[in-house]
RNA sequence: CGCGGGAUGGAGCAGCCCGGUAGCUCGUCAGGCUCAUAACCUGAAGGUCGUCAGUUCAAAUCUGGCUCCCGCAA
């Protein structure tokens, strides 16, 4: 078919691999504009962007697409269909009715259940025991189209939000392929009992409060990791924690039990297992103590 | 020009301020001890101290450029 590929970050770049891999062509992508980020504020191309240039696609990054011009233009393309993923923009009427077949949307969560913008930390950090991954048929509210395809998949004790962001990444650009090879086979409205809302991630919330549970701060620590990272503080070192395990343990929250950082919770503690301090790069936790050993009785805030 | 930390044998770090031929923890290899061990003992190998240039009798250590990594902030 012929489709329009939107999206931005490295979770719809999967999509757009295997939707070229299962031999669609795709007339054009969009993507959100080129922004400065990172360190010394440069200019940096999103990661489709990159992707669809280095295949030689052309690339559209409008602002907006509320605009008349830039819905012909969208029009023109006389695509199939869209496949929207992770784009960033509100796709207005115009846009969504544009295609002969509609636009598709992939969506990391069990709708309608964590509708919006950080459904794979949201499940996470809720403690959730599944996530999934949906395909639907785009309407103008927010997450809110027919389900067309929907696919489950656990939340365990290992789970981080890099490692469920790959797994779905992957699954949802599989289903993605699947329904289009029967674009018009009936949605299925999403139910309007359990509607909750992924809000975007404040980095205010990454700061870990260990007075919570250990299952609690766990979630929270993998919910976030690896970015933007659930941290705390050792002396004036800042840390960020990035695997840990829930285990047997109790004192005053955010006490280490050991010379191996276990730290207590309000109830039970964890076990740091990975974690990273500022300046340095990740480290499991019996390489990073060798170089900065933190003595039983330290206390992490 | 957003702010800041870092690059030292295979890994993680110390040493750098107060220049003088490199240290710690661990790993590796060999041997020993032990019913046994991620245990313990003994010994060994392994580093042009990121890179280029400068200052100096002498630079990991001081000065400047470059490359790469990371934290914050956006």
């Amino acid at each position: 078919m012929r489709l329009i590929f939107m999206g931005t970050p490295e979770f719809s770049a999967f999509a757009l691999r295997a939707l070229i891999a299962a031999g669609h062509e795709i007339v054009c992508v969009y993507s959100q504009p080129p922004r400065p980020k990172g360190r010394g504020h440069e200019v940096q191309k999103q990661p489709v962007h990159l992707l669809a240039e280095s295949l030689g696609i052309e690339v559209r990054t409008p602002l907006t697409l509320k605009s008349a011009v830039e819905q012909q233009k969208f029009a023109a393309l006389k695509a199939d269909a869209a496949v929207v993923v992770a784009y960033g923009l509100l796709l207005p009427k115009p846009i969504l009715d544009a295609p002969k077949f509609g636009c598709f949307n992939i969506h990391a969560s069990l709708l309608p259940r964590w509708r919006g913008a950080a459904p794979i930390q949201r499940a996470i950090m809720a403690g959730d025991a599944q996530s999934g991954v949906a395909i639907m048929k785009m309407e103008e509210g927010l997450d809110t189209g027919p389900v067309m395809k929907m696919q489950a998949v656990s939340i365990t004790a290992e789970t981080t939000a890099a490692t469920l962001h790959d797994e779905l990444a992957t699954l949802g650009a599989r289903l993605m392929v699947e329904v289009l090879q029967n674009p018009s086979a009936p949605a299925m409205p999403q139910s309007d009992d359990g509607v909750t809302y992924a809000k975007k991630i404040d980095k205010a919330e990454a700061h870990i409060d260990f007075s919570k549970s250990a299952s609690e701060v766990r979630n929270h620590i993998h919910g976030l990791s690896p970015f933007p990272g659930a941290w705390c503080m050792a002396g004036e070192t800042r840390l960020k924690l990035l695997n840990v395990e829930v285990v047997q343990g109790e004192g005053a929250p955010g006490t280490a039990l050991d010379e191996a950082l276990t730290i207590t919770c309000g109830t039970g503690a964890i076990h740091i297992l990975k974690l990273q301090r500022e300046g340095k790069g990740p480290m499991d936790i019996a390489t990073f103590m060798r170089g900065f050993p933190l003595p039983k009785g330290t206390r992490l805030t």
